[in-house]
DNA sequence: TTATCATATGAATGGTTGTTCATATGAAAG
DNA sequence: CTTTCATATGAACAACCATTCATATGATAA
């Protein structure tokens, strides 16, 4: 069937243990919000305290809009849930699966730094 | 110096834990890897061996040029490394970092599920 | 009700990025 | 040396995505 050399037996062999598409897809899209530095930003300042949206773009020097729109993205990923207070919405960490991603991805950083 | 309510109590706060601009670009471009289907597919077939990069392809039902442009990409991110046997160029996993920080992903996924 | 403050949202834009196509490299076999 | 096989790479294109601008919503205060 191919025309390259043949790899059946290993192609057998990773067809059986691999997860599914769907799977692997929302596994790519869940990384995928911890892959723009605003959205990492705010999850980070969130590790402190719950914050109000122009807190957020007053503390990282971005507009209201465009913090908005990206806890949009975070609270439709369930990362992010938010309360309000009077005319305040104050966001914050939905749980702490948030900062063990997160500290895994910097343990790989610090070793992968100390190894060179 | 704002124009919105005042919030200096937790930026001051939040401004002395978090980490800086370098690190979090750092941890968004390493988490920015995992965030895209091919490389997670790649990645998740190198779970089970090392593969050369046509298997891989044939595998994954793409062109060679896609897989060896991905796997440059995780190759200059230290994901993964490869050998030369013959004319054939086997990609295998670098370290065991990556199964850590996909298999948090995972679990993360799974218990949001229950949560449901 | 009207004005104001905090946030949300839609459309448009600019920049990024994954894939394709064509071609180049580089090792091994003949 | 020449051909072939496996992989790498550069340029071009298309799709995606983050930000901006303008405006809308929605709650509170007057």
């Amino acid at each position: 069937m191919s025309r390259t050399h043949d790899h059946s037996g290993i192609l057998k062999k990773v067809k059986d243990e691999i997860p599914s598409d769907e799977l692997i897809c929302d596994l790519a899209d869940l990384f995928k919000l911890f892959g723009d530095t605003t959205r990492a930003k705010i999850l980070f300042s969130l590790f402190e305290s719950e914050m109000c949206v122009c807190a957020i773009a007053e503390f990282l020097g971005m507009t209201q809009s465009a913090i908005s729109h990206q806890l949009k993205v975070l609270r439709d990923a369930n990362l992010v849930g938010s309360r309000r207070e009077g005319k305040t919405i104050y966001y914050f960490l939905a749980d702490d699966h948030v900062r063990i991603i997160i500290d895994m991805g910097f343990e790989h950083l610090i070793e992968e730094r100390e190894g060179r």
